[in-house]
DNA sequence: CACTTGACCTGTCCGC
DNA sequence: TGCGGACAGGTCAAGT
């Protein structure tokens, strides 16, 4: 979701809405009167993220607040005329944002699993696809937002330049009997960390995700928060975890998991030690670790 | 209260 | 090929 902040802050801010469309509530609970009021019309000032939500926020005083869940995408496409190009040679559409892994939706959209469709005075279009439907986007007031259930139960974010180690312990010590990988897939005690980080960052700590965080050293504790630091660094940098559906916010695919260590290898070596890494089920998430660097805890 | 498990959806993959 | 079941990057409600 960073890297789909980072790609639309520079193209969304300015555009001016014109129509949109939508299915279902689920997908999108706002009324066509709020669309009407709040949405048609308003200039977009500023695109921001908090853990994995989106926030587009209005001129009108209200936001999209956007989440993606398992398989959402969102696709940004700035339809151009070659009437409209003087300077270079160009694409008929460019396609920015986070979207499909291949190109084959340049055109194609909207499709079946296009849930939102919002158009801007410049032609360009902004898709909110989601095959699951578990995903959402909802029109909120800017102002509210930070007193919805959601937004108030959220940790702080692991990358905050006043986050520190001893920060991270403390949060973590609050859900002592708890396996560690359990507290960091809780937004409420961290926010914005999801499987793929949290099996990477354990890896790199050498911890076993089932161990209770009240077994864990200080400094094991300092560890895991230095190697989360950097496993999600790392992913921001590499354009983030594009697997089946995301895609990085040039419109081109994250390549992190080509770096990851240990999620999605089961069955490949451990890159650090040779032993075969093995997929097992911890929170009730499918979870990959080195049997021989991430030892089970005694109980 | 702390903690775990199932449900929400649709599509895909794997074994029979 | 077809069918059934398990599984998928997240979050809730309901359960223990």
């Amino acid at each position: 979701m960073e890297t789909i902040k980072i790609g639309l802050k520079h193209l969304l801010p300015g555009q001016v809405v014109s129509s949109v469309t939508f299915d279902s509530p689920k997908s999108f609970p706002n009324s066509p009167s709020d669309v009407k009021h709040f949405l048609i019309g308003a200039k977009v000032l500023l695109v921001k993220r908090r853990a994995k939500v989106l926030l587009i926020e209005l001129s009108s005083k209200y936001s999209l607040a956007i989440h993606l869940k398992m398989t959402g995408q969102l696709v940004f496409i700035n339809h151009m005329t070659k009437s409209k190009s003087k300077l270079k040679t160009i694409k008929t559409t460019e396609r920015f944002g986070a979207g499909h892994p291949n190109n084959s939706l340049i055109g194609k959209l909207p499709d079946k699993s296009t849930r939102v469709n919002i158009r801007f005075e410049s032609g360009a279009n902004l898709y909110f696809n989601d095959q699951r439907k578990f995903g959402w986007m909802k029109l909120l007031p800017t102002a509210e937002i930070p007193n919805t259930d959601f937004f108030k139960k959220l940790g702080p974010e692991p990358l905050a330049t006043s986050f520190t180690a001893s920060d991270f312990a403390d949060r973590m010590n609050k859900r002592p009997n708890t396996s560690i990988k359990a507290a960091l897939l809780d937004q409420s005690v961290i926010a914005g960390v999801g499987n793929i980080y949290s099996d990477e960052s354990l890896w790199g700590a050498k911890i076993h995700p089932a161990t209770l965080v009240r077994k864990l050293s200080a400094s094991k504790l300092e560890t895991l928060f230095h190697e989360l630091q950097y496993v999600l660094k790392l992913s921001i940098n590499k354009g983030g975890s594009t697997d089946k559906n995301y895609l990085d916010a040039q419109g081109r695919r994250g390549s992190y998991l080509r770096f990851a260590r240990v999620f999605r290898r089961d069955g490949k070596p451990c890159p650090r030690c040779g032993v075969i890494i093995i997929k097992i089920r911890i929170a009730g998430r499918g979870t990959h670790i080195c049997p021989h660097c991430q030892k089970e805890p005694r109980t």
